[in-house]
RNA sequence: GCGGAUGUGGUGAAAUUGGUAUACACGCCAGACUUAGGAUCUGGUGCCGCAAGGCGUGGAGGUUCAAGUCCUCUCAUCCGCACCA
């Protein structure tokens, strides 16, 4: 019979649907894995990225299923957000007409891909009761402190017309569009996450295992944890007097306490509070406000380019030396870190010294270098010698660290203080594609929660989506409604949450029953069982970009503890193992519709067929690293396909693997089994601990060329059961249909290894002169070590001529290595 | 600047973790079958050299009987963060 994918694809994709094949057991009892690759967002169609990301989901699916695992596989849409409201803007579709048509077509591709999830537990995270739930957690978070409103500056994207969140920010730009964010004043929503940054930092350390290094990396630098002195500097008297007593001091943090009595100047934010103040009341000159105001309103990608300063006129009181130090206004000061005040030691930080130098203020060295001399030209960053430091002189600067907190605790002047890059959640989006926020606003009770029987407050479907403003805002009867506690007239929230709300807690939905889904978000029982067995927590192997590896996976580690501490599960972390595909490339750039180097997965799996496309993806390169794309080897891995089918016909039908003797076979058939089995061994090793299925296709391929040379069809037939068994998560299509013709799918399941196997009577070793690789010998399996050496000798004679042997090294199976002199 | 990775044939990549470098595949070359081949099968293919042989894992050293693998220095590329006090 001829090899005909298309046929043979769908037949099987329609028995796996017939027959529930992906569903998992509700029986707990059983050993379980569950395998989750992130879910998409619904944007038309499947890209490449898409399908490596399933093809290697599904392998660890299928494999873990032959095992026996009760195995959960489930997908989902991550179905709010704006392109779909931008798609309604351009096409004068309905955002939610639009993402539904877009699931469907998806789940299609699903299907013609042969990825075996759960049908049962699809979702859409934009279905009302997938907003239920998560509008419950919401309240559930407001009411323990871990949600809140307050008025800041926030980042605001002028073409989006939203918020985002500090992670949304890339390079001072919008991370979806591009545009270069500016900051607004406004009323926002935020998650408390910054109450967990000690937590979510130190449990990376049960991470180490599962997850890449860079994206712990990454992670750690993110929260941005530093330890240092905090204390006031008090004005003196002029300066007091001069701002009207309003201030008597200001707060700074350093990480640096051992430079204390370098400090020359000291340098508050643009938008500090005491700046301010000056502006407001007129305390310093129209040019300076001018230029203050200035740089306010420059990007902050501007603001890196050249430091810049205005000299406030003030004065503070240096806490140990009691000397006076000029006040700075400095764009270089950051208001939203420790207390956007610095204390300025030009002499020992790189920051402080270019500014020093550009306004001429004092530079007081106090570290010199343990030996040699302290250059002027520059600052001096490293540990040294501590000297102009009063009590502390001669110390270790980095030791006297410790001791100058302790000296500034014990007088009661200063503290140590732990700072954090993270910055609290920002997740109210002025946009109609999202979860409603369950909040009203009344006149006299403030913000009040929804009572959670009348959850969902879902989104209204007659709205004009026109780009500008919020069309929840503008809706004529929507927020409208009466207060919760008063009965008053009040205005519902038009906010919408951040999409990655959404995906900061699927991943715990799917572990529900289908039977209760209307009932309840998930049980704990369910999660206990599916996120924690045998001493690991969380999802087993959970498979995505590294793009998420902030976002995302920070958000979903912040849930997990959130829903720990609100009494949902008793956990701490949601993914036991993260994968971290590489990108799909094609001419040496990432694939994307701007650049016109994409490949259709639809186009593909016409020409060629699902088994194809997924036999090309994990071969061509290890997961974890770029996939270039290439026509010819995906038509080579085509090849592969029709020639396994093909050579098929040497096989005799049958229920049970073979059983064969092993001594009795000739050279080529022992030769062969040898290596139908070295690809099984491999095969575990792949699928347990490396995931590189490259070299596991290619330990497949090496034994069906080893099959090859031979004519035994005992050894066909063993050959195939177990090469069909361990291809079946690669290329399942062709695997069931000869399972099927030929072992009624018996041979689907664990594979035993059979040692006898890879016991030969003789080995062939290298023999190397001096590590150089001279020649071979063949030896018996028992030859002794004398015999090897002699035989090695009278082999390799001829680069033995005139020499000395002084040392002889057999290593056993490999090689023999003669040492001379001469 | 800080942090994380990666450098092996013409190409994608292997190497049992210190033991015969380049498995497997793509490409290329030759042959067979063919009216034909962008089909199929067979063989060859690291580089230099007619050969003997020599040289070869970004570069330079080192440890070792033995180094792609370990150590030191260095170069290049990619990614992330970045005035975080």
């Amino acid at each position: 019979m001829e090899y005909n994918a298309q046929n043979l694809e769908k037949k099987w994709q329609e028995y796996w649907a017939k027959n529930r094949s992906f569903e998992p057991s509700e029986d707990f009892t059983k050993e379980k894995k569950y395998i989750l690759s992130m879910f998409p967002f619904p944007s038309g169609r499947l890209h490449m990225g898409h399908v490596r990301n399933y093809t290697l989901s599904d392998t660890f699916a299928r494999y873990y299923r032959q095992q026996g695992f009760n195995v959960l596989h489930p997908i989902g849409f991550d179905s709010f957000g704006m392109p779909a409201e931008n798609a309604a803007i351009k096409n004068g579709s309905h955002p939610k007409g639009w993402t539904y048509d877009n699931i469907e077509y998806m789940k299609g591709e699903f299907k013609t891909l042969g990825f075996s999830f759960s049908k049962e537990r699809e979702l859409a995270t934009s279905d009302e009761l997938y907003t239920k739930f998560e509008q419950g957690f919401i309240i559930d978070m407001f009411e323990k402190g871990l949600l809140y409103r307050k008025k800041g500056l926030l980042n605001w994207c002028p073409h989006d017309q939203t918020v985002l969140a500090n992670e949304q920010v890339v390079d001072g730009c919008c991370w979806r569009c591009d545009t270069p964010i500016v900051k607004k004043d406004m009323n926002q929503y935020y998650f408390k996450i910054t109450e967990y940054a000690d937590e979510l930092l130190a449990d990376l350390s049960k991470l180490e295992n599962g997850w890449p290094k860079q994206v712990l990396t990454m992670q750690e630098n993110w929260i941005g944890k530093s330890n240092g002195l905090e204390f006031d500097l008090f004005f003196d008297d002029m300066s007091l007097s001069k701002l009207n007593n309003t201030f008597k001091s200001f707060d700074v943090f350093t990480t640096r306490p051992d430079t204390i009595y370098g400090v020359s100047y000291t340098a508050l934010a643009p938008e500090h509070s005491i700046v301010t103040y000056m502006i407001e009341n007129s305390l310093i000159s129209e040019e300076a406000i001018a230029k203050i105001k200035e740089m306010k309103n420059t990007s902050s990608i501007d603001r890196q380019k050249e430091k810049s300063g205005i000299d406030l006129g003030l004065h503070v009181v240096h806490p140990l030396t009691g000397k006076k130090v000029p006040a700075w206004c400095a764009n270089f000061v950051l208001m939203d870190y420790g207390s956007g005040a610095v204390m300025a030691v030009p002499a020992h930080d790189e920051r402080d010294f270019d500014f020093a130098k550009k306004y001429d203020l004092p530079i007081n060295a106090v570290i010199k270098p343990f030996d040699g001399e302290l250059e002027s030209d520059k600052a001096y960053t490293e540990v040294g010698e501590l000297f102009n430091s009063g009590e502390f002189d001669g110390m270790n600067s980095k030791k006297s660290q410790y001791n100058i907190i302790k000296y500034f605790e014990e007088n009661s002047i200063g503290k140590k203080t732990t700072n954090y890059k993270l910055k609290d959640w920002g997740v109210s989006r002025q946009r109609y594609w999202g979860a409603p926020i369950p909040f009203v606003h009344c006149d006299d009770c403030g913000i009040v929660m929804e009572k959670k029987e009348n959850l969902p407050i879902a989104l209204p479907q007659d709205v004009e989506i026109t780009g500008e403003g919020n069309p929840l805002e503008n809706h004529p009867t929507w927020k409208y409604c009466s207060c919760l506690k008063c009965g008053k007239d009040a205005i519902r929230e038009t906010d919408t949450m951040d999409t990655f709300v959404e995906s900061s807690w699927y991943f715990l939905r799917f572990c529900a029953s289908p039977a209760n889904w209307e009932k309840e978000a998930f049980s704990k029982e369910q999660i206990k069982y599916w996120m924690h067995q045998k001493g690991h927590e969380g999802v087993d192997h959970y498979i995505g970009g590294i793009e998420h590896a902030i976002l995302h996976l920070l958000y979903a580690r912040f849930f997990t503890k959130v829903f720990r501490d609100l009494g949902y599960l008793d956990f701490d972390e949601p993914f036991d193992r993260l994968l971290t595909q590489g990108m799909v490339l094609k001419d040496g750039a990432k694939m994307s519709k701007s650049k016109g180097n994409t490949v259709d997965p639809d186009a593909l799996i016409e020409k060629y067929g699902a088994d194809t496309a997924r036999l090309f993806i994990l071969f061509a390169a290890p997961p974890t690293q770029e996939l270039e794309w290439n026509d010819s080897a995906v038509e080579g891995a085509y090849k592969f396909i029709k020639r396994f089918f093909d050579r098929s016909s040497n096989i005799l039908k049958t229920d049970t693997i073979p059983q064969i003797e092993h001594a009795s076979l000739s050279k080529d058939e022992k030769f062969a089994r040898k290596k139908v089995y070295e690809a099984l061994k491999r095969a575990n090793d792949v699928y347990n601990e490396k995931f590189t299925f490259n070299t596991l296709i290619a330990g497949t391929m090496e034994a069906m060329n080893a099959l090859n040379t031979q004519t035994n069809s005992e050894v066909w037939t063993e050959g195939y059961w177990i090469l069909t068994s361990i291809m079946e998560p690669v290329i399942p299509h062709v695997c069931w249909q000869i399972s099927n013709e030929n072992f009624s799918l018996n041979n689907l399941s664990k594979q035993k290894i059979i040692e006898e196997v890879f016991v030969e009577d003789s080995v062939t070793l290298g023999v190397s002169i001096n590590g150089k690789r001279r020649c071979e010998i063949e030896v018996s399996i028992d030859a002794s070590k004398e015999s090897i050496i002699d035989m090695a000798k009278e082999k390799a004679a001829k680069w033995l001529e005139g020499q000395t042997i002084v040392k002889e090294i057999v290593v056993p199976n490999k090689l023999v290595n003669l040492v001379v002199k001469g």
